[in-house]
DNA sequence: CTGTTAGCGCGTTCAA
DNA sequence: TTGAACGCGCTAACAG
């Protein structure tokens, strides 16, 4: 049988809410300090989370949705966020919503019901009504890597049109014209677009619709497919770089230009997203741009903490961060040749 | 604030016990029970999972600690097993141990701190030492993907050395005679070689040393290092075949090879594990060898829920599952040309 | 089948 | 600072 506050009560012959006191932080004499200290080793003694909950109202255990766990990205954010959490104390309930609107909702009428101290949410959704239910029930929520505009919500986001702006003008500086760009339909795939869109309207170099691929979610068949259309253009067409909006895309892509023997980067030059094993391991090595990811996770967490303590002000805090460039050899240098 | 179980109380002019046994699943008499009906959809009533825990000693909770969630493997195994937990109406709380042995120690005891009702792991650890506070706790515990020898531990798994040994029987029908294996020094791996080797054994091949590669663990770099390891034998020695025990492992290889601009299947030949994107993806269609990873979460849950009812028999539940051989095109068959 | 009573383990009043 | 009593929301025992 586990140990409960009364053994340690017989055990130090001192009240209960004296102990209660002191396990919760509380002052007491230096003695009794002792007795407690030595009772709790001695038993082995941990507070019943439930009981404690029962009155405090909290469970201590935040819940984590994720528009897909099964990705790279979604798979080592996990891995941040849990090991945050359990750092302080918290545990994580997670929700894979399979990027589906309909599964995000049930997910946060889930943990609601679950009553989960706090929420994470990588949003699938655009707009805010699947969080009425944890507002209703004064649960906070904080989202990571993706915000929902014009929602009054505590976020953490990369600046993804100015990442990837900075990744095409790369391209461009080293003389690059004919810039394709392949991305997905969703939250971080068109902030990425306009990006890559806006340095090319600042360089007034032209974008004819060839040049954008997409669909609806990224994965390694957008990328693989995207180029290939590509080389379907003319040859006199066909593109000297390509953008890609996430490391799946670059997965593709890196595919594709193989299966045909076209060389990076001496006939296509690549740029894309996040250094993860690929990007690392291959040869070339990939030019890309890195998300903090340590930093998303742990900013994210930081502020549901503070959202979790008595004093909430009332202050949305938004996070921006940057991503930076993280250079390999994968872009050819249009000025030397 | 929250509805009670005193409001329906109120609501219904019932008594407290009548109405929690009708709840929990009692028998009563039927205008009772529309009456507590509509009193729980008016009030929007959900049990506290706290209060009832308090008593029933029951979390409602599962701990799912995988080796690693950051791998294409964990991350699918990790969204299949949380979506039937969720179905069960259980909320899991994942760990990852990052394929270190001490983190999974402490995984387990932060489970069993957190009074989760089953355990569900996919170890790092070779031996149970590690499980012994979840015995002590009286925690059910199921090993998926990966069991224990010598432990006495319901479990699901494939049977990975017949998988490996049907993947070389494979190659060797078809001419193939030097072939060489990459692998990691981890449970899978080991396994999977031993299956490569007893599959050689047989039929009378010879395994030279250079045709072994492995690591510590599977990874994109594995395969890639070993690839071009075995490219470095004269040409005369170089394998005509390779077999892979993991995902991540072939996209190193597949990386490799396009490098050099060897062509497979035409200069090499490829046989690996799931059918994961890439492997679907890319051209030729690498042949597989893929684990029912649906059937092995399935399977693990409905173990552990098993043990979760009263009545948990003794006997050992052990389910052994096989893998089947998915066609494509990345194998040459030698005794055609 | 229904209602009454007790108590799960803990935090929090109050009084001392 | 300390200690006694109360109650969080619910289920389990028993009596009706």
């Amino acid at each position: 049988m586990e140990s409960t506050i009364k053994d340690i009560k017989r055990e130090t012959g001192l009240a209960l809410s004296t102990i209660s006191k002191y396990l919760n932080g509380g002052n007491v004499r230096p003695e009794n300090k002792k007795k407690i200290d030595e009772a709790v080793r001695k038993l082995d003694y941990h507070p019943n989370e439930m009981a404690r909950g029962l009155i405090t109202k909290k469970t201590r255990t935040i819940g984590f949705v994720l528009y897909d766990i099964s990705g790279t990205f979604g798979g080592l954010l996990t891995h941040y966020v849990g090991d945050l959490l359990r750092q302080s104390g918290y545990g994580m309930i997670i929700c894979d919503s399979n990027n589906d609107k309909s599964v995000e909702e049930q997910n946060i009428k889930f943990l609601v019901e679950k009553k989960v101290d706090g929420i994470l949410v990588v949003p699938v959704s655009t707009d805010d009504g699947f969080l009425d239910v944890a507002k209703r029930a004064d649960i906070p929520v904080v989202t990571l890597d993706r915000s929902i505009s014009g929602a009054q919500l505590d976020c953490v986001t990369i600046d993804n049109v100015a990442a990837s702006q900075s990744a095409v003008e790369y391209l461009i500086e080293r003389g690059h014209k004919r810039i394709a760009a392949i991305y997905s339909e969703e939250y971080t795939g068109k902030h990425r677009r306009d990006g890559y869109r806006r340095a090319m309207r600042e360089a007034g170099l032209n974008v004819p619709s060839e040049y954008e691929y997409h669909e609806k979610i990224h994965s390694v068949s957008l990328g693989y497919n995207g180029m290939n259309r590509f080389l379907e253009l003319p040859v006199s067409k066909q593109p000297t770089a390509i953008f890609m909006s996430n490391y799946e895309v670059a997965l593709g892509v890196v595919m594709a230009i193989n299966e045909v023997g076209i060389a990076c980067p001496d006939d296509i030059s690549l740029i894309s997203f996040d250094a993860l094993t690929l990007t690392l391991v291959m040869k070339p090595k990939m030019t890309v741009m890195v998300q903090p990811m340590e930093t998303i996770a742990s900013e994210a967490v930081r502020i549901l903490m503070s959202r979790l303590g008595e004093g909430s002000q009332a202050t949305l805090q938004r996070v921006l961060l940057y991503a930076s460039l993280n250079e390999g050899d994968s872009v050819r240098d249009l000025r030397i040749s």
